[in-house]
Order: structure tokens, then C-alpha cells, then sequence
DNA sequence: TACTGATAGTCAGCATACTGAGCAATATCC
DNA sequence: GGATATTGCTCAGTATGCTGACTATCAGTA
């Protein structure tokens, strides 16, 4: 029998679950009340200003049903706006408010820090080679899940 | 701004969503119906029979709010039970039953199949790399999460 | 032995993720 | 122009994962 530890699957899982829980926990210090998924789908509204949430769902490889809850409690907690699209009347885009502007200017450091705290068994060399062994693998692998990275349509 | 794919935390819930993809479409095609949780529960309750609920979920590091349910969808399946254990009346010991041992020893190939599908971009010694830098982080931060891996007691 | 603390398990509640279905609107093709 | 296909979004249902609370039981100690 393989061991746990010889398996891709579980150690992208274990991993998976230790950045999650660095990254509240950091964040939840800094009296935010953010989830990783959460942040990434807001800070891309703001690099993107007028996004449609299939395109911010491609942009971050998030299912496009999943967006919906996440964009529900953004907006919900003040930090976007959801407008129906002038040009497409079936798509809704997406407005990064100031609060929400706020909020990510003053969380940044601490999601910096969560970043830093999950590679901390690393070298800065190793913490290197393993994202790039992971962008790589997940370049390869990235049509295989319902929600793959796509970039922005012009 | 610093991109999603220098973030170790976004590259980390990409591979993983891409591993848990790999994974039900390969052990899907085979003709089975178990999750990567409910396949490595499996598996442990095998190795270790007559372990209760808390020692699996250290053995994989589950939390144990979330062991309650995946126990109960292998014991609706019927690939393990679950008795009262005579020690501890606060216990419950696992066992894997007959259908499971079957379900496991014709399931081996797909889920091996995938733990090399979802490396494919890597070359051989790159994808033992990655597991290797996987594993020294996880073992960095195994205490971060609710659910750190704990060794079997004696 | 009675008290105190720890432990095994469950439950309610919330937030990802996914499957599959459905609706409304747009695009495409004849 | 009208049938057809596609697209944007939502919803119901299921499965992780977590927080926090609770019950029952056990273990250690005064």
C-alpha cells in the first residue's frame, strides 16, 4: 500500500488546508473577516473594474456556480456592486466600492504574511521551485477541472 | 499588485481543485462512486482495524466534525461499519467490510492513474520534488490547522 | 468517592466546490 | 426572419471543511 505522503492528492489537499487556515488566521488578526476565496474574487473585481462574473469565475478558475454565493457575500458586506450589464441584459458587472477599495488596501499585509507563513518550512529558494513546480503542474492539468483559468476576453 | 500565481495559497487551492477533478473523473470512468476523502478513510480503516473516529482523523488529518460525515457515507455504502467499541463507550470502532476490501483492491488502478494524470506536466523527478517540497511545508505547518496529522497511538 | 478536566462523538451553521437543470437573453446559421 | 445553439446566471442537491456548542463518558485528583 502507498503511503499518504507518496500521493500527489493528499499532500495538494494537506497543503491546501494549512494555506487556508494561515491565511483567516492572519487576516482574522487584522480584524478582517475575509475568506482567501473572497479576497482573490475582490481583488480581481478591482484590477478589472466592469467585469462579468463568468470572465472574474475564469479569471481566478472558479466554477461559475460558486461565484454567485461569493459575490452575494461581497456584496453583502459592502465591498461590491453588482449592476446589470447596459450591453448584455443576461450578465451582471461586477464595481469594487470604497469600502471594499478600504479593505484590501489594509488587508494586503496580512495576506502577505499568510504567504510568507505557509512556505516558512521553505528556503526562499524552495519556496521558489515550489510554486514553480506547481504553476507548472497546474498549467498541464488545467483543462482536467469544470473550472479552468481562463484570461480576460478583450 | 501582486499576481494570483505568485500567491503559494491561490496556486495551492488550483492544484488541489485539479487533483480532487483528476481524481473522480478516473476512479468515475473505473465504475465507482468514492471521493479522494472517502477513498483515503478507506484505505486507513484497512491498515488500522478496529481504530475509532478520533484516530483516523489524525491518521489523515481530517477534522473530526468532518470524519462524523464521511464514515457515514462509507457505512451507507456499505464499504466500512461502525460499532461501539467495548473499551470506551464514548468510541466507535471502524471496520472495513467485505465489499470494501473489494472496492479498494479494484479501485487501486484509477487512483493510481490519477496521482500520475494530475503530475503529468512534470517530469519524473520534478513531480518527486514537488512532493518533497510539499511535504517539508506541510510538516512546517501541520499545527496551523484544526486538523494537524497525528500518529496512531500505541 | 466526589470534583474537575479532558476526550469521543454529534450537531447546527456557514463557506467553498461541484453536478445537473433550468430560464432568459444573445448569437449564429439557414 | 426564424429556428437553433450558445451563453450568463441562478438554483437544488451533495460533499468537504471549518467554528462553536453540546452530551456522554472517562481519567486524574483531592
Amino acid at each position: 500500500m502507498k503511503d499518504n505522503n507518496d500521493m500527489p492528492g493528499h499532500l495538494a489537499r494537506r497543503f491546501q488546508q494549512i494555506a487556508v487556515a494561515v491565511f483567516l488566521a492572519e487576516v482574522g488578526e487584522a480584524g478582517f473577516d475575509l475568506t482567501p476565496v473572497q479576497y482573490a474574487a475582490l481583488a480581481t473585481i478591482k484590477v478589472n473594474p466592469g467585469l462579468d462574473q463568468v470572465t472574474l469565475a475564469g479569471l481566478i478558475a472558479y466554477d461559475r456556480t460558486t461565484i454567485t454565493g461569493v459575490v452575494d457575500r461581497l456584496v453583502q458586506k459592502g465591498l461590491a456592486e453588482r449592476r446589470a450589464s447596459p450591453r448584455d441584459r443576461r450578465a451582471r458587472e461586477l464595481e469594487i466600492t470604497d469600502e471594499g477599495r478600504r479593505t484590501l488596501r489594509k488587508i494586503t499585509p496580512a495576506v502577505e504574511a499568510a504567504q510568507r507563513l505557509m512556505l516558512r518550512g521553505l528556503s526562499p529558494k524552495e519556496g521558489e521551485e515550489l510554486m514553480r513546480l506547481l504553476r507548472k503542474a497546474i498549467a498541464a492539468g488545467n483543462e482536467l477541472s469544470r473550472a479552468p483559468l481562463r484570461n480576460a476576453q478583450a
